[in-house]
Parts: structure tokens; C-alpha cells; sequence
RNA sequence: GGAUGCUUAGCUCAGUUGGGAGAGCAUCGCCUUUACACGGCGGAGGUCGUGGGUUCGAGUCCCUCAGCAUCCACCA
């Protein structure tokens, strides 16, 4: 029996841990056909947000549906060694205890990290059982784990010996603060205050000068020339003379290229290859010099005279000055202008020259072009993310893959100690005392692509990795597709030759109430924890799966958690009631549907139309619109209609009809509960094991299935007709200032079947004192008359003349405007030829029944003068 | 500069092939009726961003413009 409130912790309380247990969380059912996801691996940075909460949410009941449906499901967890963000993490938690980071060896680092990780994926865990995930634990990976590695250095191998993978020099974006290489992706760029200087770069001579813009004046001591246009008629001259670089009077070319925009600026530019990729650019095509000038933090180096030392913002200030004394600043612009940031540090990127290692991309991004042309197409939910990453992967640039850090993959490359050659293997080389290995690790991304099959035993033909790959489903945010979902693509392309997974279903951001993002510097993050702790799991899941459309962010509320909360009370309170009305003796039998009288028609068939619509929805993975229909039914159909019909039904009936609506409110509550179960599993299972008859656990259920003997629409009228007398009497009562109960009498006048104790329901839910079943509605002059659209009622009470006679007035505007609407419809040969018989028959009855009504309420208003 | 999404009730949002505008919260009135006051019943509230077009018919399809948001690319 439960308990007369819902209180989501009892309910919750060592749920979790019963179902662990039993091991049902454990994919193994040979016997079905599989059906697998792989969790978007969580960093072991911190704890879990309302995102990871969203997007595996999603997950979880996308799992427990299709284990319901009758599939082996496996749901494969794990966390992300998350590189730069958990090094930095750590790194700035020593700083705090005191420690001296320079002192730390990379073997006393990574022990202080593994400690770590064990540390968070424990909250994690915590997390993921707080909130229900059904999570096969039994094969729980890491991205740094040993066999996460040993796929690593294969796919490293691999790609390097296809020519793939490539050690190079070019320009790549430099975090001063983590000191570190980035790809392109980690570089965030947003529009900052800066300032356009212009400088003069005098001639030798001092009998002219060339006026150059810059934004980051620090680097003209890498300058190796100034350029302009060949086809800039103003400077065409200058070519091939020399100007003074003004910050260190150093004597440099002026030469002609055509990257130089004549229209931008003032169509001079100076030239500081080691600093800029187009100025990289430029230097390859005039074999120019390409001086580095700061260090690996960001200070100034030994080019750069007695600026060396100086942080490179420092250095640019004081520069500016001496440059402004030596009469060669012209004027200083305020400008707005986008500049890249460390994605995780913050810090303003660095552009530099660097040796580093990088992928290839434009072959293996055709692989994911080739693909999602062909029948392996990987579908997305919503299908404009596809374009997304199409149009991303057309113009993709090299990836640069290596990092200056310790936590990660290090790169399997060996350099000779005596000349430098490479050697690049899964395993070492036997002379390996001959050699040094690349310090570098890979980034992060770099095994979170490999996830999908790394971690079910590849490159081992592990028996998972037949049953399991390529993965049904995954589920992730808009933000990570390129930095994830096109990497794990083209990796499982090139070295499965499938893609790794069917489906990928995109959701948004969680925002916050003001539909800010949630940060850390806002201090606007809303911790799942608390709203577990203050609503419970289900509730949190409910909101979080059901308010939103696909593909776009949604905002927390509160309101609506506390909405969705009040919703499974009322489940909760129904299934108490009904579970306290069926008698002690209860056996669950076939309902004979001949037996069925109008109600329990009426009910079932909005069960299986229920039943219907929840499924076709959670098959297109619209939670939304699936939950929606689970809603209105219990609302509406069930809750404020069966539910209180019954009440009466069982008054009035004998013991062998009353066992049927048992029967069939028992079969309602199961269903419903049944249906709601992959949204809230808590509350449904605690339902469930209440119920008289029940399995081990709702977990071993079968979804519902539409039961087709039921689906009979033939009572639909007659209760819509009751409903629509019930809700009139309510209306016109209400209207009229009288009480609920207020007593009536009611004369109607009906036109279709019903069913037995439509009377009695009437006067029961209109407090009606006589009904009479009269031939035709008349106006009683001691009272009001009810129009309605199938019948009339009268309401005998004491009613004021002119409000009868305002409301027949209305009643007959509105149907008249029916009727011109019918048949304007019905008139037009366009839609006479073109629309669907089916919707011209409908339209003819319409007009059929408005015509009927409005000759009747015109009889009535007659009547009344 | 390119792309995408959004604009519907006071607020937050649904609205699936074009065919009588919906929910939650808030609000107003009535009801403590024996599942639920975390409730019930009834009501009020919308020219569906602007302007045009297609259509018998447009919140829905096409075009224009505006505002907001996001992504990509970026000029020194």
C-alpha cells in the first residue's frame, strides 16, 4: 500500500542499488537483439551539471524503452582523462597546498592524478546513480586506460604509416598559461577593446616613410619586411627599397604581394612570419627569415633587446611609448576586434611557429563526405546538424594533435639520440636506451574519437565489439560536434570502415532561468544534487526530457520542475486510490469486451490510442510529444473523467460488472505506469511493485502494446456528449453566480445513443435534482434555456430573460459564421476537386448539423419575445 | 562576410504532411466533494515579429525586412 503522499525520497531511497543488485543494468540477453550506446565520457575535472543530467537522461530513457521493447540493451559508461582542463585543475590545487610544481617529475604528477580521477569518477558515479542511469558498470572504461592506449598507439601507427599523421612547423595557437599547443577548436575567439597603431617605417634615407597599422605592435621584432601590393599604384615604387622597423631601427625590405588588400587600412602591412599564419604564409613564398620573439609564456625573448623578459603586453605599452618619443607614432585607433582565447585558461592565444604534430585532414573528412552520402549515413536528430558538420568538414584544416602536457596519451614516436631519426611504433624500439620518446601527449579528442569501439575491446575482435558496433544511438550537445562527434566519424571510417553509430540525436544548452548560459564566473549554475535532493530524480528527468524541442537549449525552471513534480503526485495519488478500491481478493482476468458497457469502451479505446501515439513518438525520440499524449490522457481522459465516472459506475452496478471496471482501472494504472516508466523510473517502480500482481521488478516489464480489440471508437459521441452537457450546466452555474451543487432540472433532448446510467452520471456531476428526456426544447418561462450543438438542455432555475435571449444571440452568430464557412468551402470547386473525400463528407455533416442548430435556436428566440 | 535557429497568452514554451490557436506558471471566480489543496471546477487573456506572395484556406509553404541568439571565417 502506498503511502497517502508521494514523497520522491522515500520512493528513491536504495532504489538504485536493488537494481544494480540484480544485475539488471548488465547487457548480456543473447537471446535479443542488441541495442547499444556508448555515454558521452564525462571529464574527471569536477562534478556533473544539468547538461550531463539532460544528455543522459535522454540516454537512459531511450535505454530502458528499448529493453522494454525487447532488446539486449548496453549502455557502456566511462569518464574522459579531459587533458589540459584536469592537468591545470590539479596543478592549481598543489599550487595551493604549497607544492612546488617546477620540482615535480612527470611520474610524481601522474600519480597525484590517477588519485585524482579515482577520486572524481566516484562523484560521478554517485551522480549517475542519484539520478537512475541504467549504466552496464561491467564495462566501465576510461580514455586513458590501458586499452583506450593500446587503440591509441594503433590508430597513431596506422594514420602515421598512411601518411596521415605528420610532424611539421607551421603556426598553431599557444596558451601562454597552461603552455601548451591548440587546435584551432580550443581557440575561442570573442570581440575585445583594442587599439590600431600606426607607425612610420621610414625610408633609409628619412625622405619618406610607410604608414603600418598593427594591432600587436610587440611583434615588430619579428618583422623581416614590410608588404604591400604590386598593384598598389601608391607603393608600387616602394618595392625592393628598405624602411626602419621603428621598435629596433633594424633595416628591413619593403616587397610586393598580392595578399595584401589594397582597400584594407593603409594598404601597407608588416610582415612577422614566426607570429602570424599569414605572414607564415607570405615568408614561404619570399624565403624570408622567421625570428621567434617571446617565450613559452609569453614574455619577450633575447630578440628583443631590453624589452626581453617582459611580458608581451607589458612590452607592447612600453614599446608604444619610446615609439611615440621617436616621432614615429601617427595615431592610435580604439577599436573592437575578435581575439582568440584559450578555451581553457582564457588566456589571449598566441599565434607561433612551432614544431608539432598534426593530422591530415582533408582525406579522412572525405570519408565522412563519402559516408553521409551513401546508405550508411549516419542520421542526425534534428537533420540540420548534418549540414553542420558537412560544412565544417569541407573546409577543415589540419589538426594539430600534440600537447605540452603530462596527462594524456604520449605520442609513440622515438627519436634517435645521434641524429634525430624518427621511429614511430605501437611498440618501443628494441634499442630503446638509443632513443628518446616524443615528450608529448595527444589531445584529449584525440582518444574520445576512438570511444565508440576503443571501449568495447578494439583493436582486439572483442565478441562485444561484433554484438555491440557499430552503436545505435548517441546522444550529445550542439557544441561538441566537431570538437567529438566528427572525429569518433571519420576515426571509425578509417579504421572500421563503419561509421560508429545510426543515429545521433542533438540537443542545446541548458540555460539558466534568465536564460543566461550557466558559468562559473556568473555563479548561475543550478547543481542537479540539490534539485534531486529538493524534487527528486523523476521530477528532475521529467522537466529536463519533456520542455524541450529538439536541438535548441532550454531554460531551467524551477516552476516547471515543481510543475512536473505535482504531475507525478497526481499519478502517484491516482494509483493510491485505485489500488485502494480494488478489492482485497483482486486477480487480474481478460476483459471480455462484449461485456463492456460505455465508459470502460470509452476508456480502453483511449488507452490504445495513448498507447499508439507515447510509442510512435518514442520511436522518432520526440520525449516531448510522447510524454504530452501520456499527459492529457492521464489528466484529462483518465484522472478527471474515468476516474470520477467510476465512482459512480461502482455505486450503481452489480459485483460482476463492478469487477470489470477493477479490471479495467487496473489495466489503466499499469499501462500508465508502464508508459511513464523510462521518464521516471523511481516512482514507477515503487508504483509498480504495489500493484497486485507484478513481476520482480518493473524493469523486466514489456512496453505496453496497442491491444487492438479495445481500439473501439463506438461510445466517443455519447461521452463527449455527456461531458459537453456537464461542462455547460458547470459553465452556465458559474456565470450565473450559483453554487457548484446548486440544484436544477434539466430537460434535454437527445439525438444519439448512450449508454446505461448516462442519467445518472448527468445528474451526479450537475447536482440536477430531475432530468427529463424531452422531444423538443422549449423555453420554460421560469428559466434559462442551454443551447447545445447535439442537444439541448433546459436549466431550470431562475435566470434573467435578456441573458437567455444575449446568449442565444451569440450561439446563433456563431453558427452562421460555421455555416459561411462551410460553404465556402463546399462551394469552391477547388476544394470540391482537390481536397480528400473523406474531409468533404466531414465538412457537408458539419454544415449539416449547423444548420440544424441554428434553425432550432432561432425557433427558441422566438419563443422568448 | 557566410550559415543556422528563434520571434505564438503576462512569463517560459509546445504546435509533426496547410483545414476551427495549446500547455505549465501567473491571474480571476467558485468549491475543503471520501485519490490528490502538490487538489477540483469554471473563466479571462493571443491581429501567432513586419510587409508581401502562393492557396478556396497560412502560426504552418515562398520572398522581404526587423530584433535576438548561436556557429563558422576573419584584414595586418
Amino acid at each position: 500500500m502506498l503511502s497517502s503522499r508521494y514523497d520522491h525520497k522515500t520512493v528513491e531511497q536504495n532504489r538504485y542499488q536493488k537494481w544494480l543488485e540484480k544485475g539488471y543494468f548488465i547487457a548480456n540477453k543473447k537471446n535479443k537483439p542488441a541495442f547499444s550506446m556508448v555515454i558521452p565520457p564525462p571529464n574527471v575535472t569536477g562534478k556533473l551539471h544539468l547538461g550531463h543530467a539532460w544528455d543522459t537522461t535522454i540516454q537512459d530513457i531511450i535505454a530502458r524503452y528499448k529493453k522494454a521493447k525487447g532488446y539486449d540493451v548496453l549502455w557502456l559508461p566511462g569518464c574522459d582523462h579531459a587533458g589540459i582542463a584536469t592537468q591545470a585543475k590539479i596543478m592549481n590545487k598543489l599550487k595551493d597546498d604549497g607544492v612546488d610544481i617546477s620540482k615535480l617529475s612527470r611520474q610524481q604528477f601522474l600519480d597525484i592524478a590517477w588519485k585524482w580521477k579515482d577520486e572524481y569518477s566516484k562523484n560521478i558515479h554517485q551522480q549517475w546513480a542519484s539520478l537512475g542511469l541504467m549504466l552496464d558498470y561491467t564495462r566501465e572504461r576510461f580514455t586513458l586506460d590501458e586499452g583506450l592506449n593500446k587503440a591509441v598507439k594503433k590508430v597513431f601507427v596506422d594514420l602515421y604509416n598512411d601518411g596521415l599523421i605528420y610532424r611539421g612547423e607551421k603556426i598553431i595557437n599557444w596558451d601562454p598559461v597552461q603552455k601548451t599547443a591548440l587546435s584551432n577548436i580550443e581557440v575561442i575567439h570573442h570581440d575585445d577593446k583594442g587599439k590600431f597603431y600606426y607607425f612610420k617605417y621610414r625610408l633609409l634615407d628619412n625622405s619618406d616613410y610607410l604608414l603600418v597599422a598593427t594591432t600587436r605592435p610587440e611583434t615588430m621584432f619579428g618583422d623581416v619586411c614590410v608588404c604591400v601590393n604590386p598593384n598598389d599604384d601608391r607603393y608600387k615604387s616602394y618595392i625592393g627599397q628598405y624602411v626602419i622597423n621603428p621598435a629596433n631601427g633594424e633595416k628591413i625590405p619593403v616587397i610586393g604581394d598580392e595578399y595584401v588588400d589594397i582597400s584594407f587600412g593603409t594598404g601597407v602591412m608588416k610582415c612577422t612570419p614566426a607570429h602570424d599564419p599569414n605572414d607564415f604564409e607570405i615568408s614561404k613564398r619570399h624565403n624570408l627569415a622567421r625570428p621567434i620573439i617571446m617565450n613559452n609564456d609569453a614574455t619577450m625573448n633575447d630578440l628583443c633587446g631590453k624589452y626581453a623578459g617582459l611580458d608581451r603586453f607589458v612590452c607592447r605599452e612600453q614599446l608604444v611609448n619610446v615609439i611615440k618619443n621617436s616621432g614615429n607614432l601617427v595615431k592610435i585607433e580604439e577599436i573592437v576586434h575578435s581575439v582568440g582565447h584559450s578555451e581553457r585558461s582564457n588566456a589571449v592565444v598566441e599565434p607561433v611557429l612551432s614544431k608539432q604534430w598534426f593530422v591530415k585532414m582533408k582525406p579522412l573528412a572525405k570519408l565522412i563526405l563519402e559516408n553521409q552520402k551513401s546508405k550508411n549515413k549516419v542520421k542526425f536528430v534534428p537533420g540540420r546538424f548534418n549540414k553542420v558538420l558537412l560544412r565544417w568538414m569541407e573546409n577543415v584544416e589540419d589538426w594539430c594533435i600534440s600537447r605540452q602536457l603530462w596527462w594524456g596519451h604520449q605520442i609513440p614516436a622515438y627519436y634517435k639520440k645521434d641524429d634525430g631519426t624518427i621511429y614511430v611504433d605501437v611498440n618501443p624500439p628494441k634499442d630503446i636506451e638509443n632513443y628518446i620518446q616524443d615528450e608529448d601527449v595527444l589531445d584529449t579528442w584525440f582518444s574520445s574519437g576512438l570511444w565508440p569501439f576503443s571501449t568495447l575491446g578494439w583493436p582486439n575482435q572483442t565478441e562485444d565489439l561484433d554484438r555491440y558496433f557499430p552503436t545505435d544511438v548517441l546522444s550529445t550537445g550542439y557544441d561538441i560536434i566537431f570538437f567529438w562527434v566528427s572525429r569518433m566519424m571519420f576515426q571509425s571510417l578509417y579504421n572500421l570502415k563503419k561509421p560508429p553509430f545510426k543515429n545521433v540525436i542533438i540537443h542545446g544548452l541548458v540555460r539558466d532561468e534568465l536564460g543566461r548560459k550557466m558559468s562559473k564566473s556568473l555563479g548561475n549554475g543550478v547543481d542537479p544534487n540539490d534539485v534531486v535532493d529538493e524534487f527528486g530524480a523523476d521530477a528532475l528527468r521529467y522537466f529536463l526530457t519533456t520542455n524541450s524541442t529538439p536541438g535548441l537549449d532550454m531554460r531551467y525552471s524551477k516552476e516547471k520542475v515543481e510543475s512536473s513534480y505535482n504531475y507525478l503526485n497526481k499519478i502517484w495519488n491516482s494509483a493510491r486510490y485505485i489500488l485502494n478500491v480494488l478489492p482485497s481478493d483482486f486477480k487480474v482476468k481478460d476483459i471480455n469486451k462484449a461485456k463492456l458497457d460505455g465508459f470502460e469502451t470509452w476508456i480502453l479505446n483511449k488507452l490504445q490510442i495513448t498507447i499508439k501515439n507515447v510509442t510512435k513518438n518514442m520511436d522518432k525520440y520526440d520525449f516531448n510529444a510522447a510524454s504530452g499524449h501520456l499527459y492529457n490522457f492521464v489528466y484529462d481522459d483518465f484522472c478527471s473523467i474515468y476516474l470520477e465516472m467510476s465512482k459512480i459506475s461502482l455505486q450503481n452496478n452489480n459485483d460482476k460488472y463492478k469487477d470489470i471496471i477493477y479490471q479495467v482501472l487496473y489495466k489503466c494504472l499499469k499501462t500508465i505506469v508502464l508508459l511513464i516508466y523510462p521518464y521516471t523510473p523511481f516512482i514507477s517502480e515503487e508504483i509498480y511493485l504495489s500493484l497486485p500482481e507484478h513481476l520482480e521488478s518493473i524493469m523486466l516489464e514489456n512496453y505496453p502494446k496497442v491491444e487492438k480489440k479495445f481500439v473501439n471508437s463506438y461510445f466517443d459521441n455519447s461521452v463527449s456528449l455527456l461531458l459537453d452537457y456537464i461542462k455547460d450546466v458547470r459553465n452556465y452555474k458559474t456565470n450565473n453566480k450559483l453554487a457548484p451543487n446548486a440544484d436544477c432540472q434539466l430537460k434535454i433532448n437527445m439525438r444519439i445513443n448512450t449508454f446505461d446510467n448516462f442519467i445518472n452520471y448527468l445528474k451526479r456531476f450537475t447536482f440536477a435534482s430531475k432530468i427529463e428526456n424531452v422531444e423538443e426544447s422549449l423555453i420554460d418561462q421560469n428559466g434559462a434555456i442551454f443551447i447545445h450543438n447535439y442537444g439541448d438542455i433546459l436549466i431550470q432555475v431562475n435566470a434573467n430573460k435578456d441573458d437567455i435571449k444575449k446568449l442565444i444571440l451569440k450561439n446563433i452568430e456563431n453558427e452562421k459564421a460555421e455555416i459561411t464557412r462551410c460553404n465556402k468551402m463546399l462551394n469552391n470547386p477547388n476544394f470540391m476537386s482537390k481536397a480528400k473525400p473523406e474531409k468533404i463528407i466531414l465538412e457537408q455533416e458539419k454544415l449539416k448539423a449547423h444548420e440544424e442548430n441554428l434553425k432550432k435556436l432561432e425557433n427558441q428566440l422566438k419563443q422568448l419575445q
